[in-house]
DNA sequence: CGAAGCGTTGACGCGGATCAAAGGCAGTGG
DNA sequence: CCACTGCCTTTGATCCGCGTCAACGCTTCG
């Protein structure tokens, strides 16, 4: 009922790209934003593969800078949980204790900058100035975190993967990892391409694959979608999509 | 599958009481953790009172010292979820942006102190000591926000409900505001008196409030619990309602 | 005592899980 | 070049947990 809730426009959840910590400029020092990870080492991993285990000593936090990852968990009955994807520019192996609570893994080939602390947890590291920096990316995980709880907790499965695919795609059409055609032409900025699998998209959304499928299926029926083969995906009708968000 | 995934014994989620950060003590400047709210201002709210609303500019912290503060939001068709509880103790209305994402109010007859920034988003205030030391505040929130997106992404009512009884205790079992008896005597330590409403519960577990009042019923029937009215519960048996966690 | 909230209980239907099978598609080897 | 193999995805049939609708009990307060 009461109106002020009706911000519209921001759909993105628990795609993390960096760029709303960029965008304030009267962070001091923000150009630095994370100068902590330039010192940092880059490594590539192929899909699939653990870039630290939950329950790992929490002694890096990670940066990435192409493909994409996710945070997961697995569930005593071999369920398994996908918390987040992490997109170029996004930070994450942030940890409150001094052991990773969830386990992190390539969900496409990427490739990341680790930066290693000095052995203490991250809240007490030496360099104050530089832990100052990872505010705002904690209070962005901590945005997101809770959008998605409020998508799990209250919205249907189509709901849930409209905005999942406004998401992704804000996460990025301003990226260079733009589909098809390399120059920024016409209007095939719409499309985009998953190169997560919909196992990951499903135990990310709480779902299963079947119903993945069937509303990916249901999107294209109602037209708000067009499917190319199951990786390639047209949003044909952002608006209706959005409608469907929060 | 991993072994190392079998974290036992760590079921709260979405209390938060303030426990964590400061079972710190190599956090420097741990005493005055937030020292900064030291000069806030004594607040009193009733049930269902608002502290702020979502979109409101976020020009406060809050720290609880009595009572319980739900943090809430509203969906375009009246439906609202409860994002999270916060206890005596605990830190609430951190924000990245310069308004607030979600609206916050009195689970209970509340108190809490408010400390007013100055104008500027809190990433960017004056004191940067005192931001510091917002981030294991900031990352605790993070921790539990996750926790919950995995339990409503992969879990049933029951042990939804068992995880919230759990962590709900463990939020008033060392606190002051114990039920019964004032001396801190006999085995009465797994009695618990529930201040909010089946609604609160319901909205934060995802769940409807008959779903919620089924499965307290479901649980006494299996004798995890015993229920002396609608808001007076003994954990009888609290291995088995861990056992239902995660 | 009546009214208003809150909580419980029952009947029924639907959304998504589960079980089962088959259709792309890429990589491999003949 | 094509058959083979394994993985990912789709589609169909059925089942079940939880939502929905409805009615009733309990408590509080005027």
């Amino acid at each position: 009922m009461p109106a002020q809730f009706q911000r519209k426009g921001y759909a993105a959840d628990t795609f993390y790209d960096g760029r709303r910590e960029g965008s304030h400029p009267d962070v001091p020092g923000a150009a630095e934003a994370h100068y902590l990870l330039d010192n940092g080492r880059l490594r590539h991993f192929v899909r699939d593969r653990e870039i630290y285990g939950d329950g790992d000593k929490a002694d890096h936090i990670f940066k990435v800078t192409a493909g994409i990852v996710r945070t997961y968990k697995f569930l005593r009955d071999g369920r398994r949980h996908v918390d987040a994807f992490y997109r170029k520019g996004a930070v994450f192996g942030l940890e409150l204790g001094e052991r990773y609570s969830i386990s992190a893994a390539a969900a496409s080939d990427c490739t990341v900058i680790s930066y290693r602390l000095n052995g203490l947890p991250m809240y007490a590291a030496s360099d104050e100035r530089a832990l100052l920096h990872l505010l705002p990316s904690a209070l962005d995980c901590l945005a997101r975190a809770q959008a998605h709880s409020l998508s799990l907790g209250c919205r249907t499965a189509v709901e849930r993967l409209a905005k999942f695919l406004i998401a992704y795609h804000e996460g990025t059409s301003s990226a260079d990892e733009r589909p098809g055609s390399s120059d920024e032409g016409a209007g095939s900025s719409n499309d985009i391409v998953l190169t997560i699998t919909r196992k990951d998209i499903a135990d990310h959304l709480g779902l299963t694959i079947e119903t993945v499928s069937r509303t990916f299926a249901e999107l294209e029926h109602r037209a708000l979608i067009e499917l190319h083969g199951a990786r390639q995906v047209r949003l044909a009708d952002q608006e209706g999509l959005r409608e469907l968000c929060l």
